[in-house]
DNA sequence: TTGGAAAACTAACAAGTGTTAGTTAGTTTT
DNA sequence: AAAACTAACTAACACTTGTTAGTTTTCCAA
């Protein structure tokens, strides 16, 4: 592990406890003994760890969707496998989860811009599958913006309470989303 | 309106656009055509912000769903009211809600431990429910705890998304989530 | 062994932080 | 008329922020 992936992860770590504004430059320093000053010598600045962190995940997130529409067909199957892959990519690293979902609100402008772009993209390839199970008489009639909101809301959540050490592991987790996103709670 | 109750209203704003730590004291001072210090004559500090909104946004909660509790009796309806109750209270005061839903972790550790309390209580309300359903035999066998957490991110999102000038208004957005936790996206 | 890059250091800057002290003008109560 | 209260002000404190400049140490390849 480079010097500089260290500081990363240190830092998110920090972040995801403290949030992004309330962890300082010393602060990440210290935790990896050394002088803030010195930091620099590895990333360009604090900034940067945002950035880093919210794109990486973004295309990881872009990777994954791309996939499953190449492979699936049917909105059910896209749906499922959606889920698995987003619930995949979220609980891998809780730490950046936490900037992605949270903390990109602190981007400086423009590339706060760029991100809300890729994100409502995301967004977009959700809502499709959800008007292709319509289409396919598959789906019910609902609105697409809104059921699509619901769903990446219960998604992104995970990240709030799963815990690796916990009983329910991320394949598991998004079983039981898709099922529940699927069929609902209540029986027949 | 008293000059206390302009200045909550004005930082609240704030604190939603730019983030509770991101809005100083001067920040709002300025938006109310005063100098930081004269805020003191008005409230305690910046902390007694956070502090009147997570916790008078939480009572209001508890209020709603013990009254549902009051007047309903199987679990469907208990439902559906409790989630028309939150997002009635949630979708009241956008601003506060940011606070209750975000800014909570910036409280300092006695405070924010008293509001993890009173959340894990509310959440335990909902969760209450979904059991109830399952003893009535009308709800599915699912992990209380996950749905519940499931169904709870959906409504706390409502927040994000929501637009008072839009066309969809909390009733509706109400009715819709009910449907769609209850019943799911897939037909039959 | 030496030259040079990489990576650490110290010191400082300029700006911003929440908050307190002390004061003053205007209004209300005694 | 005197006293007390309200709400604003200016000035300042003590501290933290991200970042830069300049310097020294570390370490590896030639």
């Amino acid at each position: 592990m480079t010097r500089r992936q260290e500081i990363m992860g240190t830092a998110l770590g920090l972040m995801r406890k403290k949030g992004y504004l309330n962890t300082s430059m010393r602060d990440i320093a210290s935790s990896v003994n050394m002088e803030a000053a010195s930091l620099y010598n590895h990333i360009k600045g604090k900034e940067e760890i945002l950035i880093d962190t919210c794109f990486g995940l973004a295309e990881t997130l872009e990777i994954g969707i791309k996939e499953v529409n190449d492979i699936y067909f049917n909105a059910a199957e896209k749906l499922s496998m959606a889920i698995h892959s987003h619930i995949k990519a979220l609980t891998q690293d809780l730490n950046a989860s936490h900037l992605f979902v949270h903390e990109w609100r602190h981007l400086s402008d423009d590339k706060r811009a760029q991100f809300i772009e890729r994100r409502d993209l995301y967004e977009k390839e959700f809502r499709d599958i959800v008007i292709l199970g319509f289409e396919e008489g598959e789906f019910k009639d609902v609105d697409p913006k809104f059921a699509t909101l619901t769903i990446l809301a219960s998604l992104n959540w995970v990240g709030e309470w799963y815990r690796p050490q916990g009983e329910m592991q991320p394949k598991e987790i998004a079983e039981k989303l898709t099922h529940f996103i699927l069929s609902g709670l209540q029986k027949n």
